[in-house]
DNA sequence: GCAAGGTC
């Protein structure tokens, strides 16, 4: 008889492997399946790896067609599970027939340990078959030897505590999604969909946007004095900021004709400018989207190259490296990549001291290289991904950076003046991250009591500024604090709020959907769109862990919170139908029809369900354009310059945006499309037709 | 056709 090891992914199946088996096992596939074998403990060892979780909650078949009337039924109906990976399925119960002992090796978190006990309650095993539980935080020989030799048990407590999230968040999801859509016969490619961690992220973002248009500017003066030693820099007034022109004026008539300000005190010292933290998952995407990617694009890139072996695991909270990490391992390889110059300068230090960020976790390490590529190799924005983590990576073990920092006072006809500059002596880390600008701001050395010549004194007015946007990476870093979604699921988020149309633009502004959705649940079912919920829950189910709650007392709590939000929605429902059609009118307007010059373009459905252009002046004007079915379409101001036709902005998930002319005539159009068809062409030509199709129905059986 | 969480 043997034993099974069932591990969440692949890649992890295969190191548990390889670590228990001392390097020598054997892979198979069952079902295409990776199954790795090898003598263990008098028995034989079998691994295998799923693909995260292979059982999802859904609704019964019944329910399938979104009704309103069925939605108070729905707020208490139990979701059914079904597999979504019925080959892994199949494998496992094939193997449940070889073994006594199958021991539960996923991640040692909530998710994993649900993960495992699908696992379990899939496999039809005999009754004395023996489950245990393999507890490790990271991928290496000692944990992964103790861990196996200190088995435990299955936690079914907290694995229930996972369900409970489940549960609680299809009901409100499919509920909420399904009355909002229904109510207001948003159906089909625009529906309105609301949940847990989307909602409350949405807000974040709407009622930003809020506190931009409600900004009340506030006029301030400041006093500046030029100054020149060596070369000019400039003092402000000790006071800072006047909110009264009068006080400014006040000080400026004291000094407006002085011609030196003698020095109170002035100090400069060096200080040190500590290299970056490791990235984990939220500073990486935070730092690929000032470089103008999306976050659900860089996650991507970042998928491929750890799939490729260039990257370490992208989903991590981690930003300390593990000791046993091998740095010097590492840098030896990268000096055969195209940073190997820079790679080779870190690895001739005397000693190799990583910096650390405040987050420490045991599960993954930070991202980091492993792996070495050229640019030749990766090209475009795939190397810029490359790049930025192999920087970062030499950045944390770099120098660090040394800046001088100067600081004084003045005396000018009895008023103090204040100013401060540094400059960077030493660049340190800075040489191998350079995607900060360091700007050197000058001030020179000056001695106590010295005269310094004042080029002129001015006054300044300006206006405060209200808040920014947020970009992507600084959403996912608020989602972040507030506890909203997971390392794994936060670029997906916000990427879902731009698949819906909720949200628009690098610096992220709502639409009017998203607006109206926001204030149509703040006004009747305010739970949804508060991160509360989410730490509530968090709370509910560290309870149901414990064993201290039931997960079904939660859940029927939650039920019962969720049917009074939908009892006052149907109370409003008449009113929520208007509010949210009249807004969503103005949604889809694209700008003025450049045919007749008087309808409006608006995005209109076909009754096939298909989206196009249409001229809204129809049907005087009869001028549509075919525009792309999947995506978030925005107007750009500008027309085509080839043809003057109208050009939009599609935004596809995990794509780069495009701009596109919609004339089809158009010169620059045709030269998209042939490029396109030829790619096309050569994708058919170098791929053997009989693998992809193969690939499909292997996934499709899982959809049912 | 709904969510969010794993992973590919």
């Amino acid at each position: 008889m043997a034993t099974l090891i069932i591990c969440e992914k692949n890649n992890a199946a295969q190191r548990v492997a390889s670590i228990l088996a001392k390097g020598k096992y054997s892979k198979t596939f069952m079902n295409r399946v990776p199954v790795f074998r090898f003598p263990w403990n008098n028995t034989e060892g079998i691994v295998v790896g799923l693909r995260g979780h292979i059982l999802n909650f859904d609704y019964p078949k019944e329910f399938k067609n979104w009704n309103i009337d069925d939605l108070e039924r729905l707020v208490a109906t139990p979701p059914v599970k079904y597999t979504t990976a019925t080959w892994i399925m199949n494998t496992l119960q094939d193997l449940a027939k070889q073994i006594d002992t199958v021991i539960v090796a996923t991640d040692f978190d909530r998710e994993g340990e649900l993960i495992g006990a699908e696992a379990i309650s899939v496999m039809n095993m005999k009754p004395d078959i023996k489950i245990l539980r393999a507890r490790f935080s990271a991928l290496t020989g000692p944990e992964i030897n103790g861990a196996f030799e200190n088995l435990i048990e299955l936690d079914h407590n907290l694995a229930k505590a996972a369900e409970a999230r489940q549960i609680v968040d299809l009901a409100w999801g499919a509920v909420l999604t399904r009355f909002m859509s229904t109510s207001t016969g948003k159906l089909g490619a625009d529906f309105l969909s609301v949940g847990r961690v989307q909602s409350p992220s949405l807000a974040i973002i709407v009622n930003r946007e809020k506190e931009i248009e409600n900004f009340d500017p506030q006029p301030f003066w400041e006093v500046l004095a030029d100054l020149e030693k060596e070369k000019h820099f400039f003092a402000k007034h000790a006071h800072g900021l006047f909110w009264e022109k009068e006080e400014a004026d006040k000080v400026f008539e004291v000094v407006k004709d002085a011609k030196v300000a003698k020095v109170i005190e002035s100090e400069s010292k060096a200080v040190p400018d500590r290299p970056p933290a490791p990235f984990n998952t939220t500073v990486f995407l935070a730092e690929a989207s000032k470089m103008g990617l999306s976050a659900s694009r860089a996650m991507a890139i970042a998928e491929r190259l750890y799939n490729d072996g260039l990257l370490s695991y992208p989903r991590t909270d981690n930003t300390v490296y593990p000791r046993t990490l091998p740095i010097r391992h590492i840098l030896e390889k990268l000096t055969k990549s195209d940073l190997g110059k820079e790679a080779g300068e870190i690895l001739a230090q005397e000693k190799l001291r990583p910096s650390r960020g405040k987050m420490q976790t045991t599960d993954h390490p930070p991202i980091h290289p492993v792996g070495a590529a050229t640019k030749a190799k990766l090209k475009g924005d795939d190397w810029r991904i490359y790049e930025l983590v192999v920087r970062r990576f030499l950045a944390t073990l770099a120098p660090d950076a040394i800046i001088e920092r100067g600081n004084a006072l003045f005396d000018i006809n009895g008023e103090q003046f204040q100013a401060a500059g540094h400059e960077t002596l030493e660049k340190g880390w800075q040489v191998y991250y350079p995607y900060f600008k360091f700007k050197d701001i000058f001030i020179p050395k000056m001695e106590k009591g010295e005269e310094i010549s004042i080029l002129k004194v001015r006054g300044r007015e300006g206006k405060t500024e209200p808040p920014r946007r947020y970009s992507q990476g600084t959403l996912i870093r608020e989602m972040e604090k507030l506890g909203l979604g997971t390392k794994s699921t936060r670029h997906e988020i916000v990427q879902k709020l731009y698949d819906r149309s909720y949200v628009q633009g690098s610096q992220m502004r709502p639409t009017i959907a998203g607006t109206v959705i926001v204030e149509t649940l703040e006004d009747n079912a305010e739970m949804i769109v508060k991160p509360d919920m989410t730490s509530q829950l968090e709370k509910d189910m560290t309870q149901i862990a414990e064993g201290k709650i039931d997960q079904k007392k939660v859940v029927t709590e939650s039920q019962e919170m969720l049917a009074s939000s939908l009892k006052v929605l149907f109370e409003h429902k008449e009113n929520i139908h208007k509010e949210v059609n009249e807004a969503l009118k103005n949604q889809n307007q694209m700008g003025q029809c450049p045919k007749c010059g008087k309808g409006n373009l608006l995005i209109r459905k076909s009754k096939r369900g298909k989206r196009f252009m249409a001229c809204d002046a129809y049907p005087d004007c009869e001028n549509t354009y075919p525009i792309p079915q999947y995506g978030a379409i925005t107007p750009h101001k500008e027309p085509c310059k080839v043809c003057e036709g109208p050009i939009v902005k599609v935004v596809m998930s995990r794509r780069k945006p495009q701009e596109i002319c919609l004339d089809i005539d158009c010169k620059a159009n045709k030269e998209r499309r042939e490029k396109y068809a030829k790619y096309k062409a050569s994708l058919t030509e170098s791929k053997t037709p009989a693998k992809k199709p193969a690939k499909k129905s292997a996934k499709k059986p899982a959809k049912k």
